[in-house]
DNA sequence: GCTTGTGAAGAGATTCACAGCA
DNA sequence: TGCTGTGAATCTCTTCACAAGC
């Protein structure tokens, strides 16, 4: 099948069957097959054979895949020789451990700028990364090409963020607000809300009891 | 119609549902519509409409819906007059932020344990949480009664903590961990991984070039 | 033999469009 | 008139089941 168009649910699950492929090459293993895969990646076989048909992806009758050679198509569908440079606005709790956090740099997405309101911070350093302040962040969006905003700040500020950053030409941001923004259609948002989140688990545990 | 069975899609959508409502009702709004929580919500009005009634509720054709009702309809189909005690695992970054959140707490979600296993920090006392080590996990689930699991180790430590967690008798699980861990079945796990999120919004970036 | 790739069937979620009712 | 509630249509995603091919 051609690489025409690769369904949401697909992308979605691709950077999992990235991270097993990984792991199995750590571990020395050529190939592997849709079955370890899905237990790896935590879904059916079925699914991970129709996942990957999508990216134009040949595994062998019989075998299974080349890891090495999966890994590749894999990681070209999902771009992740690309680095998208990211900037954290807000920096409470959870925007300074997102901003430490190495594992971003490590697949791509280096965090270079961290941003916050609080003249206290402002213009200080926080592990290696100076804080500015939000009237900074145009120049620094251009001047250090960056592609991802992540919004950790309290529900108040998000949409205000949202549009400093829509202004300033960020594409694609990472919204941990507990707070809906609103942006041009042009830009894409992902919500990540912790209690959320724990209000669907919730949910289950109620209707368990 | 019965309150029988909510669609997953449905449940993941009240917590937005019930945030826009308060939200309302801290504005004085006696009513509202689906337009209007549709807005907010960030989804279109006929799926609003068609969620909130699976909750067997009732707003006014022609009028719309009772604040103060519709929250309370809402707030019980998630059950969010339960307390669920969450115990967060691993002490990094990303754990120490979930751990001092207030925003849990609020929502009925206190978490009241914290395990590490480095050995240098059990023991001492983190933002008033105790750390703990994790062969006392199974005392502190059953003196605590612990209803969530948070996972934030390492990727390597993952699978380790959720099998104590579920031994501990542990029924929800949260894993911020990259890394799918598997459990009973009899087990839900909810999984939230940064790095896919940005991965995901990469791909998105590196198809508009 | 064994495992992929994929049409076809099935399940689930979204959207439409309008009847029903204050 | 205006907005809800909901069957029906549509779209999307998942799963099945088996032919294709090493």
């Amino acid at each position: 099948m051609a690489t025409g168009h690769i369904p949401e649910a697909t992308v979605a699950r691709l950077p999992l069957y990235l991270r097993s492929l990984t792991e199995l090459a750590a571990a020395g293993e050529p190939t592997t097959s849709s079955d370890v895969l899905a237990e790896r990646a935590g879904v059916n076989a079925a699914k991970v054979r129709k996942d990957l048909s999508y990216l134009g992806t040949h595994g062998t009758r019989g075998v299974g895949y080349d890891v090495r050679h999966l890994t590749f198509e894999v990681s070209r569908a999902l771009g992740v020789a690309n680095t998208w440079p990211v900037v954290v606005c807000g920096l409470g709790n959870l925007g300074r451990a997102l901003a430490k956090h190495t594992g971003f740099t490590e697949r791509g997405f280096p965090v270079v700028a961290a941003i916050d309101v609080d003249p206290e911070i402002v213009g200080t350093t926080i592990d290696g990364l100076r804080v500015h302040s939000p009237d900074e962040l145009a120049a620094l969006v251009h001047d250090l090409e960056v592609a991802i905003g992540v919004i950790a700040t309290p529900a108040e500020a998000a949409q205000e963020t949202a549009d400093l950053l829509v202004a300033a030409g960020v594409r694609s941001i990472l919204d941990f607000s507990p707070r809906v923004v609103s942006v041009p259609d042009t830009v894409e948002v992902r919500m990540v809300d912790l209690s959320t989140e724990l209000q669907i688990l919730g949910f289950h545990l109620q209707r368990d009891l």
